[in-house]
DNA sequence: CGTTACATGTAACACTCGTTACATGTCAAC
DNA sequence: GTTGACATGTAACGAGTGTTACATGTAACG
């Protein structure tokens, strides 16, 4: 059975999903939900209390889709950075990436105060996509790039909306890095030849 | 000469680099000029006519400083986003476009507080440097990676401060771009080659 | 010297904020 | 039926917000 408090956080989170976190203010909150501030604090202690509680809700549950994802996935390896980003957008997710990306910039703006939010979310995704990179090219650079692509392209379709262009722009970088890679292949291949020659 | 308000203008400049935009409140602000909120109403009207002189003054600041820098550059062109980067993260612009983009977030949370001040600052970054691509490569995909990548590393820098770690990344996809066009070009190449011989 | 425009400070207003004191309701257990 | 734990509401407190009313200073001009 659900406790009130996991009943209020539910709707809490559904209330933050939709208004953001950073003019939250605990009378308009608890007037959306039928309540009264003095609720809030009783079952949450303080403002604080509340946000970490509401937010580490939204990590396991972002944490279990994500975990499915890949789980889904499992055999089929390619393209992990694409896999990733469909599941950034979809719908279930989207909204859920997109507030961690609100506090993430919160925190670059004001540590003080929601620096502590952050740390408790552990989820740094630029490792997690990093590790799909074949080894070769997991360079602190390559590692760098991938993450500033995946939060760069992020924010843009925070910004505009667009998940066709975004997504293109996705698909173009993993061009890009395909063509790269076959570039080096050709060159070590045609000094591999040489090499030979020389030698033979 | 300079006005009373121009000179208020340089010292309110100074104070929105170093403490934010998203906490601003008149009076601490008031305190640190050494003056009453009274003043700050007084000259600008509001909070918000405050705000719009300031980042408009920024703004042409930090226009004039990349006109001096494309003018210094004009003959020697090459790593056109290499010029970008360095300029963006040099001592005396760093801090403008820091603020740049903390507003820029805000406008995205919260468009209705924000978003009329993001619209005065036209610096869309992103355009500026899609002139610099090859028209073969200006594609929407193309040029919003670009942006995305400029984004997402100035992010990061904010993040983190590793200016060494993120001025590589932007090498990294410099490079990652030039040895996917050879790519490219090695394969048209091959093309009329074969396509030569077969008319041959 | 008086007037007039600009500049500035003090104190208040009306509001919102997170939090708390106090009272009351509900409902199960003894 | 009374006790006691949990739940909830109303109203207030103290602090902070942007803004304004009122008074006062300064300095140039007639």
């Amino acid at each position: 059975m659900q406790t009130r408090k996991e009943i209020l956080t539910d709707e809490l989170v559904a209330y933050l999903l939709e208004h953001g976190l950073s003019d939250l203010s605990l009378r308009p909150l608890a007037d959306a939900l039928g309540t009264s501030a003095r609720l809030l604090i009783y079952h949450f202690e303080s403002k604080e209390g509340l946000l970490t509680e509401v937010l580490d809700s939204m990590q396991t549950r972002l944490r279990m889709s994500f975990g499915g994802m890949i789980e889904r996935r499992a055999g089929q390896s390619g393209r992990p950075l694409k896999l990733f980003w469909d599941w950034a957008i979809a719908d279930e997710n989207y909204p859920y990436l997109k507030l961690l990306y609100e506090l993430q910039i919160l925190a670059v703006q004001n540590p003080a105060a929601y620096g502590h939010y952050l740390q408790r979310n552990t989820s740094n995704w630029s490792e997690l996509i990093a590790t799909a990179l074949p080894e070769a090219e997991r360079t602190p650079a390559m590692v760098t790039l991938l993450g500033a692509v995946f939060d760069g392209l992020f924010l843009e379709l925070m910004s505009t909306g667009d998940r066709k262009r975004t997504t293109q722009a996705v698909q173009q970088f993993i061009r890009l890095v395909d063509e790269a890679r076959d570039a080096r292949l050709a060159v070590q291949k045609k000094t591999a030849k040489a090499s030979n020659t020389r030698r033979g």
